[in-house]
DNA sequence: AGCACGCCGACT
DNA sequence: GTCGGCGTGCTC
């Protein structure tokens, strides 16, 4: 018997399947998905692998045998083995990377190694020798090599190597599992009910607490001993009673509870409106006629998706199959999860990223064992070990977040067509704004489209009023806050309404210039001005977080008159209050929301202690209800539009949809403030209107012309060195080599070499090129060609990246 | 990656 | 003569 098996810790260069023998004692626990350890390489070093098949025949002659199994029961199953095998070609990663993504980092191992002593009474041993055994005897005459290393404060490695010659000491190895099962001590009785009670007849047992805690125990069958130490029995009244044979302890698995909030109340299905009908019935009909399919919901913020997925899932669940649900990080609430908890209690598993590696351990499990039915998370959660998927829905599918920003670069949506197509599963898509791509491949049929035009609560759409930030005057040294904006939020402090403010750049001002002669303040290991944080007093850089103080005087014309530049939260923070001084104002982005549970506390303050106004980034214009908010104020709708990023425009609809929404969510009438420099821009004047399919329209025709997806694929390969020169070499040969070999990617569009919009980072430079073919498959052979050409030379000095469809090409 | 092999210069 | 620098090839 024999398995395939692949390497962790590969690179490209040596990722593929090895074979070995199976040991007669393995055979009946070896399967597809276990991980194993094998001897690899000359050396026969100790590897950790992955069982990716298993065969009665191998093509391999003198193959060596597994040395272990990690597993009793696989870590993988089929269908996310052959996933590995669609990513490490799609994303050109290593099978490992791919599998990585798939796991909880609780299930990684930690080799571990001993040191023991054998026998102490040598006599030839030198002074290094000896010191090493005199920390042993310490330690009873074992201490692993970690420690050791520690103690004496030096690299143990060579010495240990002479004594194990001199058959003093020895070295155990051994796997331990990173995270383990949480245990918790627990008493049950360890004495017949009937023959305890004869003996409390007979006066053999006076202790009343005794008498009390058996009475516990005969009714709950056992109880954690951390409970009983809570209801006042101490452990030495427990010890005693262990001594005396009546109870007995044992360590049980416990599952840590990721979900905060217990007390979620029941809910029942709501009666659809006329629109989410509508959007069930298509739903229901398409898990009656089976197979992969996919459906795009297109429903105004409001519309009541939410209800919509619920129904969907149950009767998923009802038929049998298991639901994923997919939202975007920040749309992770309490409230989200309370809902679903609500409705589905405990068949909920949660997966996200904040929680800790012992959390999502327990919940890979309970997965993993098939106690939960419906997996609810963020982007990683597209990997949940669920069995027998029948359902995956993916809330807010225009999201950036669904696509990793590390390598593996893949895109949960990506992974998602994969996991339904396997599994003849419905792939459910919900966006108010849809992404141009899925958008255009429903209207092309490819997908099915649902409308829901109308909010379930009737409500109107706020009123939006566009303030030309060119005709406003004297902004420049103002405060960015226009005159419209100034009286709505005076207005809504007297009406007692609460308002939000949105500003896509945190800090205090975005860059520092000097007015004399136009030098600003660039980070010295990017190619990015550093933005102005009040609070601390320095600039900080937003790439790389380089810190610095302030300069009094320009470093170039040693003129004082440098100062700060446009806006950033921490400066509309500051000024809310000059606007008049009894509003009250709160900020929220990625500086005042660190710990676990900054959003909610941000947000509960706002809602709760009636601030006036709630200051933000992106964060607050995303899936939060604020039930008393009637005004919102953009402050700069279009800052993205001038980046050159070809989906910008998209983002910029999104946005003000997005944004807009938060205004008069229940029963009151919203506004929105609108400032802009570009009113005439399409998709701000579609956005005024709320009018997406005109949105659509227009961007579609774009990039239709413009070779965009969704009608061409976008390839990046882009080189980063520390210096410019070997970075723009190697993208010129790199160019040259794709240039030459035209005739195997016919279609394909190159662009000359050129430097990254973000030319330094982390003081790297990076030099690019992009490329644009319709059909993805050429473009994924293209970069895989590319990348194991480029990467594999052994002493380099520049890096090689590839990404297919970037979010974003800056 | 990490280990062995092999080919050259330096040095007891 | 041999010790050890690193460039090269291979890992079932």
């Amino acid at each position: 018997m024999y398995v395939s098996v692949v390497i962790q810790n590969s690179t490209r260069e040596f990722d593929k399947f090895y074979d070995y023998i199976v040991p007669d004692n393995m055979k009946d626990c070896i399967r597809p998905g276990v991980r194993v350890i094998v001897p690899f390489g000359k050396g026969n070093r100790l590897c950790e692998a992955f069982v990716m098949a298993v065969k009665e025949t191998s093509e391999f002659s003198g193959l060596k045998e597994i040395s272990q199994i990690i597993d009793e029961t696989p870590v993988l199953s089929d269908e996310l083995i052959e996933l590995s095998k669609y990513m490490r070609k799609r994303y050109v990663c290593t099978y490992d990377m791919a599998i990585r993504c798939m796991l909880p980092t609780g299930l990684g191992l930690l080799f571990r190694e001993d040191v023991i002593l054998m026998s102490a009474d040598r006599v030839d041993l030198d002074r290094d020798e000896q010191e090493i055994i005199k920390v042993l005897s310490d330690n009873n005459g074992k201490i692993s090599v970690e420690d050791l290393t520690q103690i004496v404060n030096r690299p143990v490695r060579k010495i240990l190597n002479q004594l194990i010659e001199k058959n003093v000491v020895r070295i155990k190895s051994h796997v331990q599992m990173k995270a383990r099962a949480k245990t918790e001590k627990n008493a049950c009785p360890a004495m017949d009910e009937e023959e305890f009670w004869e003996l409390v007849e007979n006066n053999n047992v006076k202790n009343l607490n005794y008498i009390r805690i058996m009475e516990i125990l005969y009714e709950e069958g056992s109880i954690s001993v951390a409970e009983l130490n809570a209801l006042g029995f101490s452990q030495n009244t427990l010890n005693n009673m262990k001594k005396k044979g009546y109870i007995a302890f044992y360590d049980a698995e416990v599952e840590r509870n990721p979900f905060e909030y217990d007390d979620a109340p029941e809910t029942l299905p709501l009666p659809p409106t006329p629109s989410q009908k509508k959007a069930l019935d298509i739903i229901y009909e398409a898990m009656e006629t089976g197979g992969f399919q996919e459906i795009l919901l297109h429903g105004v913020t409001g519309s009541g998706k939410t209800e919509v997925y619920m129904q969907a899932i149950a009767k998923t669940i009802e038929k049998g199959k298991n639901a994923i649900l997919l939202v975007p990080e920040i749309g992770l609430t309490p409230q989200t999860v309370r809902r679903f908890k609500g409705r589905f209690g405990n068949q909920i598993a949660l997966l996200h990223s904040r929680l800790s590696i012992g959390e999502r351990f327990d919940q890979w499990r309970r997965i993993k064992n098939g106690e939960a039915r419906v997996v609810i998370g963020a982007r990683s959660a597209v990997f949940a070990p669920l069995d027998n998927i029948g359902i995956i829905v993916i809330d807010e599918e225009h999201e950036t977040s669904y696509k990793s920003d590390r390598t593996p670069k893949y895109d949960a949506r990506g992974i998602a067509t994969f996991r339904c197509r396997y599994n003849n599963a419905l792939l459910i898509y919900g966006s108010a704004t849809p992404s141009i791509e899925n958008y255009y491949r429903a209207r092309t049929g490819k997908i099915k489209l649902v409308e829901m035009n109308e909010r379930t609560n009737n409500l109107p759409l706020p009123e939006i009023i566009t303030v030309d930030m060119r005709k406003e005057p004297d902004m420049g040294s103002k405060n960015g806050i226009s005159t419209v904006l100034t009286r709505e939020l005076i207005k809504n402090k007297e009406a007692g309404e609460q308002s939000i403010i949105f500003i896509n750049r945190r800090g205090y001002s975005n860059f520092v210039q000097c007015r004399n002669c136009g030098y600003i303040v660039l980070c010295p290991y990017c190619s990015v001005s550093l933005t102005y944080h009040q609070a601390e007093k320095k600039l900080v850089c937003h790439y790389c977080s380089f810190v610095t103080a302030k300069p009094s005087v320009c470093p170039e014309c040693k003129s004082n008159n440098i100062d700060l530049h446009g806006i950033g939260t921490q400066k509309v923070e500051e000024q809310i209050p000059q606007i008049r001084s009894d509003i009250s104002v709160i900020r929220m982005d990625m500086d005042t929301t660190t710990g676990k549970r900054g959003h909610e506390k941000i947000l509960d303050t706002f809602r709760n202690n009636k601030i006036d106004v709630l200051v933000g980034t992106q964060m607050i214009a995303k899936g939060h209800d604020f039930p008393d908010v009637t005004l919102v104020g953009i402050l700069s709708a279009d800052s993205l539009l001038g980046s050159g990023d070809y989906k910008a425009t998209e983002r910029t609809f999104q946005l003000i949809t997005q944004a807009a929404g938060r205004a008069g969510r229940a029963g009151r009438h919203g506004r929105v403030v609108l400032q802009t420099y570009n009113p005439d821009n399409f998709s701000i004047q579609a956005a005024i209107k709320q009018d997406y399919k005109e949105f659509y329209r227009q961007e579609i025709a774009l990039r239709k012309m413009l070779k965009l997806p969704p009608f061409y694929q976008l390839g990046l390969v882009q080189v980063s060195s520390k210096k410019s020169e070997a970075a723009m070499e190697i993208i010129k040969k790199i160019h040259s080599d794709i240039i030459n070999n035209m005739n195997l990617n016919e279609g394909m569009f190159v662009s000359d070499p050129a430097p990254s919009p973000l030319a330094k980072l982390r003081n790297q430079y990076r030099w690019r090129i992009v490329l644009k073919h319709p059909r993805i498959k050429n473009m994924t052979n293209i970069l895989e060609w590319i990348y194991d050409k480029y990467n594999n030379s052994r002493k380099k000095e520049w890096t090689v990246s590839v990404d297919i469809n970037p979010y974003s090409m800056i």
